[in-house]
DNA sequence: ATTGATTACGGTAGTCGTAATCATA
DNA sequence: TATGATTACGACTACCGTAATCAAT
């Protein structure tokens, strides 16, 4: 089954003439007459009855006729698809950003963005906890905001955007209240709680172990 | 577009691989490649990113992925329906009754066809007043049932059926009344109206001009 | 070294158009 | 004779498979 055929087959059913069917379909009468008969050997049945002026479609024939439009539609649908969007037409931009980021902060970015490609339509996603960067690899977002850098990775752009301080809240009679800045070895001296499930844990372990500072949590 | 260009896409859009693709579509793997590339050169765009392991559709893969599947599942559809129609399948048998007939005379008839040929269903129709044989080849019904013989086509079976008497119909003291039989030239001694649109106006008129006998209607 | 995709190339199948043939009105 | 459909035949396109090449892990 082939789709010219189909098409052959479609003019033919509007027609019911060879010949009339052939000039629509812009080939010569014996390749139509012939990929009928292709057509017609592959199903099994005939699909017209061949009676000059008084041709008509066989049973089978009509049933098959409306199966191929549906397969013409489509066909056509995919034509109209694809030349929009060779055209410069609409294109979804799938980002993800990480709950604990907030998209909010980026709210002006992607206005501006927006503004600067009318043909783009940018649609926002909440990074699910169990996914990362290979999200982006199999193609489920486009793109991605993280809350800390990946690893780099040959098949990634990866861009720094913005940075954070942490911050340390505490009752202004601690002792740490003084300070205008904290340092890590401040910390050390009162108990702390070592979160396993903190998005941050791998980035600070690896900044007290990178400064020999041993760290001695004592709630998990 | 060709056919097997859609059912290699359908492929490759559920394995991301064209080694599996084309082992899945019973090509090798060039040949469904140079058939991705065909298809993408006639669509103005990639359909899939090209990235090993990572492969993912486009957007524009996405989009045709889902129409194309229409493509296939009507395919499929004419395929199933083709095939049960050459294994002897549902078959509707369009007949036409004309008015003055009626379909009554013929239940019997009907009902052992129909037990003959399990695979048929017989579909009865009433024929239109402007309708006739001619209505047989254009192939809007498979057979009509007509109170009259047609001037013989080639191109039809005419079988007849069934034989009908004219009955006069008269009050118990008329002149004819005593007659077992009522020849026309019997009946041209009284007055009769000549009904124009009467279905038998044809063949009487010919019935009588075949006798040399005069009609002389009185009403019409 | 292995997996995955593309390019090169020779062979072949299938479709096309022209022209001839057949059938029918 | 004119119209409509099929068959015959030579030509060409385009697809396929094998094999080689390229790329990445």
């Amino acid at each position: 089954m082939e789709l010219n055929q189909v098409s052959y087959f479609i003019n033919l059913a509007e027609t019911l003439n060879f010949t009339a069917a052939a000039r629509l379909s812009g080939v010569s009468q014996p390749s139509l007459t012939r990929a009928i008969r292709r057509l017609e050997d592959e199903l099994g049945g005939p699909l017209i009855y061949r009676d000059g002026k008084n041709s008509r479609l066989t049973g089978l024939g009509h049933d098959v006729e409306a199966e191929f439009r549906r397969m013409v539609v489509a066909m056509k649908s995919v034509r109209n698809h694809s030349e929009h969007w060779a055209m410069g037409g609409h294109r979804v931009l799938d980002v993800a950003v990480a709950p604990t980021v907030g998209p909010k902060e980026f709210t002006a970015f992607f206005e501006s963005a927006l503004a600067e490609m009318p043909s783009i339509e940018i649609k926002l996603h909440s990074l699910q906890s169990n996914e990362d960067t290979s999200e982006v690899l199999s193609g489920k977002y486009h793109a991605c905001i993280m809350p800390r850098e990946t690893r780099p990775e040959r098949k990634l752009d990866v861009h720094p955007l913005f940075r954070e301080r942490f911050v340390l809240g505490c009752s202004a009679n601690h002792p740490l209240a003084a300070n205008e800045i904290v340092r890590g070895e401040d910390l050390l001296e009162f108990p702390f709680v070592d979160r396993l499930k903190c998005e941050f844990r791998d980035r600070i372990l690896d900044h007290f172990a990178r400064r020999d500072l041993l760290m001695r949590p004592r709630f998990r």
